[in-house]
DNA sequence: AATGAATGAGTGTTCATTCAT
DNA sequence: CATGAATGAACACTCATTCAT
């Protein structure tokens, strides 16, 4: 999970001799954030390489197609956001506390990773096949920690029991989700404020 | 705002001598459900037309650019729900209720328009220059929609006032926006129950 | 079955309305004779609508598929080919004539139809799936139609009937395919020659 | 000539030190099968090295350049036959049996160098320049050692002598170079009646 | 109003070949 | 001797759009 490159054309200076894994990163950091601004399906593969100074053939050197790529990318994005999820679920054992700092701990990565962010939510679609089966089930165990920490909470008696916790869950995931539509890093908010107030406004809704 | 044509293949028997109005509105009808399907990107105006059951030169003898049809996808639905939305802000007087109302309208939006409500979300991106401005507008003044109704209810009294109308707002909009990436019809859950969860969770989040 | 034009770069002149059958056929004879020197599989489909003076789009508006065009040149080829030889089995009641007849139809094919029959002859294993299936039919009527004659003059005493027509049938195919690799029109030998020299070899070869 | 390895997928396990002449050989092998089964046109070199269980940079240490393992394969299999051929007009004294014998000699050169012969017979025309008047010469060596024997038996008044020796020999070439197309061991004909077949067809045809 | 032929730029992908290691 | 990264040109095919009819 590495997205820096957001402008760095022409690399590769004459007689200079980069080590593969450099030209491979430099093809993911451009496809993330091209898939991100323009779409998967609205950018090709020549964008790709041109934004990192590399030919055509070196890009299928290193990938069999185009939707690996994007597959990759959703694979990193939803690994490290499983895994940092998780860290908070493990740091905090209450789930009131969980609920709240998940919600805090999003903002952040909406700022650091907007374009894998965009990525993973809305690009999902172009993932065909075995492609989208391998990424489908990570996904999904994205959906059940949510539920997970609200059906703990309903049975220690912390959450009401009233609003089906599916259906809290998904609401919650949305609203997360939006944020990355609207958020500017620097601007009217800190992604703290948007924290807090996301998260009171669940906490409380879900007060019994 | 029309859209029943989920699957229209092949109309146009031979000698049938169809009126203008009706070819376009196969061509929008079917742009919509292709564009929701696979995206305004990936959708091709070969398959529009074929969808459709005409052939290319109608579709430019209808529209300049595919873009225009996108545009009018767009302003249709948003012309659509902006109306449906202060019809409900007209009906009820108390922003409690007019709240709750809009969060229970949209789930049936969700079920009838899902290919519209997908384009809508989704493929705004796709809208460039003069024809993003146009469309722009529209969806700002559906964002102040809600923030108003909000700041009433705060200004009344009726809302919390530590929480920042326009971020709350913006995530009221986000949860209801997902619901169409997870909600089937005919599924666990019916539009009241979804409706009646969520208005819940944010009625009772912003109580003073 | 046409196969006039071996070199006809850039027709179309500026202003000039083209039918799309002259189109059709400029690309269809570009085929035949690039395949006939080249091979299918040596031969781009760029190549082939330089020659035929048109754009690659053109192309594709008049075939599906590259395979397409090999597939119509087959089966132009075999019904032409099929057809002249009923056509002689046809004019001949005596098996024995018949044979004489076929063997010397068969050089001025050559003649005429060189890149026709080349393609027919080396490039069907680029046929592949159905429309393998569709011309594999077709070529095979054409050696039973061999063997057919063969059947019935051993059934009539004229021919002996201790060499198995079926490998005499595929005998004589091969001697006449492989003219078309050393006959030159206007060479050493005429048509009537080498018909009349493979001919006699084969029915005093057969005689009882 | 040797083609021994139809399917030879994935040697060289993990820290075995082949030498470079397995290597070569392997490349040679797999190369003959590729080229017999697809064509020279229609067979990379990514495949000839996959098969070989060898990487590309493999290939362009042994070989400058794909067309020169066809020139290879070429000129192994054109020496091989060529001295089958002039071992067989060494054996026997008279032209009749020499005759005889190429033929018969034919047949099981077509069983086991399946793939060399039609490499050979199918493949000439993608060797370029220098390459193809090398092999040029050689082919034509073996045109005329099938003229020089029916030559002699026409002067030793063996064989009439109103038909060409020169069409009668490539109507001979014609008709065993065909048998590749449609000869399968095991199946209906051995190899020797097949042989006898096509030899009596000939030696009384040129019956005086 | 609508067709169907055509364009020309662009798509994702593969190719034979080179070369630093 | 062999690898694996990289190139650059070419591949079959698709695209949005134009236009004469």
């Amino acid at each position: 999970m590495a997205q820096t490159a957001t402008t760095k054309r022409k690399r590769r200076a004459a007689g200079t001799g980069y080590s593969p894994e450099v030209t491979r990163r430099a093809l993911i950091d451009s496809a993330v954030s091209l898939f991100g601004e323009q779409g998967y399906a609205a950018t090709s593969v020549q964008e790709i390489t041109d934004a990192a100074g590399v030919t055509k053939g070196a890009f299928y050197h290193h990938f069999e197609h185009k939707e690996d790529l994007l597959r990759l990318i959703h694979d990193d994005f939803v690994d490290y956001y499983l895994s940092a999820m998780e860290d908070v679920v493990a740091r905090y054992p209450k789930p009131d506390e969980q609920l709240a700092e998940l919600i805090k701990a999003f903002v952040p990565i909406v700022e650091s990773y907007q374009a894998s962010l965009r990525v993973f939510l809305q690009e999902q679609r172009y993932l065909t096949g075995a492609r989208f089966a391998a990424v489908k089930a990570k996904r999904d165990r994205f959906d059940e920690l949510w539920q997970d920490v609200l059906n703990r909470g309903i049975e220690q008696g912390l959450f009401r029991d009233d609003l089906d916790p599916r259906v809290v869950g998904l609401g919650i995931i949305g609203m997360l989700s939006w944020i990355q539509t609207w958020y500017r890093p620097g601007g009217r908010y800190t992604a703290e404020e948007v924290g807090r107030i996301l998260g009171t406004l669940v906490l409380d809704g879900l007060k019994v």
